[in-house]
DNA sequence: ATTCATTTACGAAGACCGTCGTATAATTGC
DNA sequence: GCAATTATACGACGGTCTTCGTAAATGAAT
């Protein structure tokens, strides 16, 4: 998976079309566009359009042997996840991890597994 | 501290300057623009203006009882938290705050300070 | 008072983003 | 083969963001 060069971070749309590629692996305008459909409404040319673009930034391979093009995500989830958290991080928490922690875990309730999982974590950075 | 209205989050740039805005508390422009200036090198009229737009918006508030003028920010730093960390759960973790945690955790070695205080919660939590 | 520096106000340019309309090409169904 | 459907390509528009130039107002210095 391709390492994410510097400062071309994803748009919010372009975030959720990754979404739907990191889930289904591979897939193609329509399918994106139909999943997509779910939580927005805009237009599948407006799909396509955004797709074709993430393909010329490098964001996602297509594979276009076929009449119907495949698309694929060519950032992986965990890079883009750091990349963002990271950013976050220096603009809205002075690099402090900590903070950022506390907050998320304040607001989002976690479950007693989710807890225990983040214990498990926390014991083994100590 | 007024609460923040739905989706009319701050940009980037604007960021930067309510983080030194939160920092100091009131500030002139001269002085917003002085201490950015050390992150990043942009006109003296791009910040004046920058701000001008965050007090339309209402992300400011602003004092001209003088000529120059004196600014503060006119929302919290823990509500734009809030708004922001939540945001970026529901685009790229799925609405879990435990995968956030992780990642966060994971990548920024926290100090053995951090980690007792992230305990601490964490046990408040159970 | 006249200059000089500082400040605000304002407009506008350039870039990017999301949106869509429309044209063209390929495939399918009859 | 031909019409209908489905896909891609492409241009363009409106909005927002960042940037800066320039003018006008204010205040300070001599």
């Amino acid at each position: 998976m391709a390492k994410q060069t510097g400062n071309n971070k994803p748009t919010e749309s372009e975030l959720e079309i990754l979404q739907v590629l990191w889930q289904r692996g591979k897939a193609t305008v329509r399918e994106v566009h139909e999943e997509l459909a779910t939580i927005k409404d805009a237009g599948y040319t407006t799909t396509l359009k955004l797709m074709q673009i993430m393909h010329e930034k490098g964001l996602v391979l297509r594979d276009d042997s076929s009449k119907t093009h495949v698309y694929q995500a060519n950032v992986s989830k965990e890079d883009t996840q750091d990349q963002l958290v990271g950013k976050m991080l220096n603009t809205l928490f002075e690099g402090s991890a900590s903070q950022l922690v506390m907050r998320a875990l304040g607001n989002a309730k976690p479950s007693s597994a989710e807890i225990a999982e983040i214990q498990k974590l926390l014991d083994s950075l100590k």
